[in-house]
DNA sequence: CGACACTTTGAAGACGATCAACGCCGGTGG
DNA sequence: CCACCGGCGTTGATCGTCTTCAAAGTGTCG
């Protein structure tokens, strides 16, 4: 139980509920542990919970009909793994989640989610700046995926990834197969090898699966070019940031 | 004032509210009238209004560095232009807005909607099943973007068209020109035109701005190849139902 | 050591972008 | 009335990039 309230207490969808609020919370949501490989639930099951990711890492998938496996997101903790399942009209879940490595989860009922979004002011404000950030990050990634090439956008999710991990930009290692990061990025396995191999020259050194930037103004210049979302782009951001520092 | 009370009563995003909630979103909204090429705001401006189209359509762009146009989104009638900036932290408008013919809009101060979104409960709601739609809609997009030529996205776009306006599927006309709709589509001119006479093959008959739909099932074969999302995309399902009748 | 998953590399091919030329049309001005 | 122009769309040729297919390399674990 301690575990649970300390989730609830950390996570920021939660932020600021009141205390008996918090205990109707905690009464009505439960921990979920999933191990490596396991399904949450899958395209055509029925919408029944909401999840929070605690601890571990979850794919969100479609599988085209030839059997590729198109990965729509990686979630970690914080992240909630379908927020835009509780408005919906839909009572199926459109994709598949399933646990990247062995992962916890917070599971409430969707239906008491939906009973209570109301009662709860600052739930349901924290969702919508959630399903903003989400619309905004799907823009943004739209768009980089029309103008920027495969090795711009790897270096800019490189990037991303240093950041919302918390790595030292000095060296970290990349937390999942590259395979799955190629997925993600929705393009092929052999283009984003190829795209690792180009970096080289832009200022971010990939061996195996370490990664480390030796060149953040290079970098910089090299991902923001024909760019125009670097005041939007958290990486993009994150870049300027370093080069202005020299 | 009747016609902004009739577009208030109109909009699916205040619909259901009580009858002072109405009469106090007339007193603190404006109509505003936008003639063709004008700019509703633009990168950069300080975010102070939400809109909702009433008439004509909206153009929402960025621009690339090198002065080209992307368009992110084409609105019309019942559409609202930045559901997403209303719980954003940012103060500034990331994208461009123009009315791309004479165009009719409901506006309403950014921070009247904060400070009465949890009154109106019916409208959070909305609010929130609105920027799930968008989402969706995005994600969507993104895995087409991906999964299909250039040919199939312009097959898919038609189709969402004509069922969105609600045109005559036997026949009917582009609601704007094709560098507008090839920029919606992040393809080339150039591209668009070439995919308009690929599809003349798979039932769909583009001649100047008139389209017409000679063979759904041959289309919607061709358009749900290789494709995860028919069930989600309400262009597929369109054509499978069409189909099914024969 | 061998099986297997994951990754790299090479070569070929497909697709869309780009560049350039032209046709079409409506508007403007002589 | 005609000549000119600019915006828009089509068509052709070429080029670059990503995908695809195939093969070989690397690492891990039994």
């Amino acid at each position: 139980m301690t575990i649970k309230s300390e989730a609830l207490r950390t996570l920021p969808l939660f932020s600021g509920l009141k205390k008996d609020e918090n205990t109707l919370l905690i009464e009505n949501s439960r921990m979920q542990n999933c191990e490596r490989g396991t399904f949450l639930f899958m395209h055509g099951d029925m919408i029944t919970n909401f999840y929070v990711v605690c601890r571990g890492t979850v794919q969100i998938f479609r599988e085209t009909p030839d059997g590729h496996e198109v990965t729509s997101d990686l979630l970690i903790a914080g992240d909630s793994l379908n927020a835009d399942e509780i408005m919906t009209k839909q009572t199926t879940h459109n994709k598949n989640a399933r646990a990247v490595d062995d992962a916890v989860l917070l599971v409430i009922p969707v239906k008491w989610m939906q009973e209570n979004l109301s009662n709860f002011d600052h739930m349901a404000a924290h969702l919508m700046a959630n399903l903003t950030d989400r619309l905004h990050s799907a823009q943004i990634e739209a768009e980089h995926q029309s103008t920027m090439s495969a090795t711009q956008i790897v270096a800019c999710y490189l990037q991303r990834l240093c950041m919302l991990y918390g790595f030292d930009p000095e060296g970290f290692d990349l937390p999942y197969s590259k395979t799955l990061i190629a997925s993600r990025l929705r393009i092929e396995l052999e283009t984003f090898s190829r795209a690792l191999k180009n970096l080289r020259g832009e200022g971010i050194d990939v061996d195996g699966v370490h990664v480390s930037f030796t060149d953040t103004k290079k970098t910089g210049q090299f991902v923001c070019d024909q760019c125009s979302l670097c005041e939007d782009c958290p990486a993009h951001l994150f870049l300027h940031k370093k080069a202005a520092q020299g």
